[in-house]
DNA sequence: TATTGTTATACTCTATAACTATA
DNA sequence: TATAGTTATAGAGTATAACAATA
């Protein structure tokens, strides 16, 4: 069975006296769940300075990437029923980030759209996701980074299958 | 400004004809997310089955790190208010989880308690953590797994120097 | 005075179920 | 019949503010 949790970060090994020693599989979850627990922090104080919920933000950057989107389209991506969708577009719709428009054939649908400050948020965004991605690991070696990202590559795909097989 | 959001991870580039291509920062960076997202639906698949949920799950392991505790001391550790502690013991002490038992010197305060149960499904949790640090990193080899650890413990050390700067 | 934990109140996100308007 | 989106209702987590008991 599979499972984790982000807080279960134990503290490292203390170095010994004489050089280093091997890291542990745990080692190497535990750092990857530190990582993840900082990032998790500043993505908090992002929101919290933008007046934003991370919901809220993630249903944004969606129709960011797929342009005006049905509210059904939206659930389906975000994995949310489309309730919780009526009241997240209830939301952004009030803090003038989205505008409901009428779907041009489904007169069933609305497409939710953009305002100029919806995609100027998307747009910072998607700035400063650049910005971190450099700050993190723009001076990283070439050859590191390659096995770093190899790595979480492969970690990815044995998650994955871990949760099929799970199933 | 330091920044981040989970879901933000965009398509791996495709692999061009004639071999592999050096691998940017923000492959890096999304390689991180797509772990970090995949962890957390198997974290959200395990609070599910076992009827339990996310902020539960981190007071019970949290009591478990550091024995019996009150409400304050846990209220900071969770980085949350001494009023969503009422609510969260509140649930765990229905569920039969978790005691409230009497300080034995400050009259005032609770001393939250591990039940049998709460002991026991901490101990299913610490191990199924160390199964799963074994299925995802057991068979790999020795130097990868220490680089791979030592640029995780670096990328913890910068997102802190961003987060202290940008405060 | 300060601290511990509570009640009171409110907001966000989420879910299921029933309903309306369309397809 | 099936689908899109809504209203109705409910539960979990979080927060601030006011309060009681105790330090």
């Amino acid at each position: 069975m599979v499972n984790t949790l982000h807080y279960m970060t134990t503290p490292r090994r203390p170095e010994p006296p004489g050089g280093t020693i091997a890291p542990t599989p745990a080692d190497a979850l535990n750092g990857l769940l530190m990582v993840t627990s900082l990032l998790e922090a500043d993505q908090r104080r992002f929101h919290v300075e933008h007046g934003m919920t991370a919901a809220r933000v993630h249903l944004l950057w969606q129709v960011g990437l797929t342009g005006p989107t049905s509210q059904r389209t939206i659930a389906d991506a975000l994995g949310v029923t489309p309730r919780a969708v009526t009241g997240l577009v209830d939301g952004l719709v009030e803090s003038g980030h989205v505008t409901r428009e009428p779907h041009p054939v489904d007169r069933r649908a609305t497409l939710v759209t953009l305002t100029q400050a919806g995609a100027d948020f998307v747009a910072d965004l998607q700035e400063s996701h650049a910005g971190l991605a450099a700050d993190l690991f723009g001076d990283v070696q070439d050859e590191r980074l390659a096995a770093f990202v190899d790595l979480l590559g492969e970690t990815a795909e044995r998650i994955h299958r871990l949760m099929k097989e799970a199933r």
